[in-house]
DNA sequence: AATAAGCATTCAAATATTATAATATTATAT
DNA sequence: ATATAATATTATAATATTTGAATGCTTATT
């Protein structure tokens, strides 16, 4: 894989990286929407909706569309809802996963192995 | 959609939100790898490989496997996979986009490199 | 022209991430 | 026991991101 699409795919990750844009992108599911609505939708004052905007705007993920006095936003290739939808897809499997886990608990104690070290989704001790 | 499902995606994508977890990644592809082989094929030192190993095992997307001295890592949910190749077909609808635009400048049709897309991921002018 | 609405940008403080070097741990071999 | 190889952790300086307040820019209305 060349060195650009690799720089491409963490520059895309980056831009995904926090919880305001994927809220944004989630209202953008269904139809396009100002800054304004978007505002009420994330319950986020106008400038920070507006910098993430700029941030998702600059990296290519969503355009804008003026119309008078109000920026109308809208995802700009759809793939990206697949994308988001296979994650929530990940998001449930390792739901199953600690489900395992947890239910393994009640059946006493298990040998001890390198588990320890791939605890899932937090910090280590 | 629930706050721990957006919670957890912008988590998740912040995993993946860097070039050398992105190269780990994709050379986990066909197989475990050990830290020195992710060493070696990355060409970064170990204490940066280890760090970026942590991370990413730390969010749930790497498995360790100790045997003996050595820790072989692996690809936790083999979706990773899916979500990466789509990424990379949004990069290629990305290319196609510049081209077209390039192709409508007023100086006619331009050769397309692959140097007229690097301006990806900078700031708006 | 003056005002207001809707957005974008700028700035600085707070916070988080990264890179580098040094040190610690663990398992194996001698 | 000691040494060595492989990996992990810690500390810290450098850098980047986030947040919140303030300011500026367009467009429409009066």
């Amino acid at each position: 894989m060349t060195d650009a699409l690799q720089n491409f795919k963490a520059e895309f990750f980056k831009a995904l990286a926090h919880p305001a844009r994927i809220k944004i992108i989630e209202n953008l599911r269904d139809a396009e929407k100002s800054v304004t609505e978007l505002q009420a939708l994330l319950g986020m004052d106008q400038s920070g909706v507006s910098q993430q905007l700029g941030i998702l705007r600059a990296k290519g993920l969503i355009v804008a569309r003026k119309n008078g006095t109000s920026v109308f936003y809208s995802i700009k290739d759809p793939l990206l809802f697949e994308l988001l939808d296979k994650v929530r897809t990940i998001f449930n499997n390792h739901l199953i996963d600690t489900k395992d886990m947890l239910g393994q608990l009640e059946n006493g104690p298990q040998p001890v192995t390198f588990a320890a070290v791939s605890s899932f989704g937090r910090e280590l001790p």
